[in-house]
DNA sequence: TTTATTTTTGTAATCGTTTCATTTTTATTT
DNA sequence: AAATAAAAATGAAACGATTACAAAAATAAA
């Protein structure tokens, strides 16, 4: 995974028809970034300041815009949250149950290995969920 | 799968330590039975009448109850409703984004061969969910 | 500049779910 | 059986993350 520059996000988001406002760049850059799976609310109170004026409503409509565009992946993983995940390749989620963090896993093989009559149903995404103590808390039983 | 007979249903509860009420036996009968994964307005639409009064806090208390009891799953499957599962054996869930009916899919493993590092992270429940266009839906091409 | 289009913004609304206090039912004791 | 205690059901109200909406600001086109 290598580091991109600014100027490749902006093209990313171009070749995608989405025209780079600052906005809409200092939010993909953050999503992007991030490994931590951030919430619209972490997205809007990160770049708020750096961005002067910022609404959480914009950060809503940008998260979906790139959603639907297929840059990021929305999760819905149970906590009462959505999350954002600006890594749309192939891997798992994990959310610990006790302090609430959301770990990647990579995962063996591609999804249409792990279910039957593939061919039955068409399928157009995947999401792996698993939910439990990561190391550190299974480590603090806490 | 063998059909269960109420009374077995309500050993069931007993024996997981809960009373089977009148309506905490119609509930659990319902989503047991079900093969629809219901959310709790549609449980408590087809048990209303049944059951001469019922309320909608009476369903999600009584569907919470059962799932932290682990006799029930509930599922966050994106589509603004929890819905409920009265099968809890392994398999993965297929939700059409054309009609929103929600299929169960047979696996093909364990999800403990799915991902790496199982080792690391002490996994207690695991959801597997799918997204796309099922056959019905696939072929009308509605 | 004028005009049209796009994007951002703040407020208000939405609505599935939860909280809470009260009532009803069920179990236990006297 | 009556009295008491405990558990369960109920309805109304609250909650809160997300979305809808209309106005304002920014950008592009003419």
């Amino acid at each position: 995974m290598k580091k991109l520059t600014r100027a490749e996000l902006k093209s990313e988001l171009m070749n995608a028809g989405i025209r780079p406002s600052v906005q809409r760049l200092a939010i993909y850059e953050f999503v992007r970034m991030s490994k931590a799976h951030p919430t619209a609310e972490v997205v809007y109170e990160a770049l708020r300041e750096e961005l002067g004026s910022l609404s959480l409503t914009t950060v809503y409509n940008t998260l979906k815009l790139y959603t639907d565009a297929g840059l990021i992946l929305t999760l819905n993983i149970d906590d009462g949250f959505l999350h954002y995940d600006g890594d749309t390749s192939l891997h798992a989620h994990f959310r610990c149950s006790s302090c609430g963090a959301i770990h990647d896993l990579a995962v063996k093989s591609d999804y249409s290995n792990w279910f039957e009559g593939s061919g039955d149903f068409s399928v157009t995404e995947a999401q792996l969920y698993l939910k439990g103590l990561c190391p550190k808390c299974k480590s603090c039983k806490n």
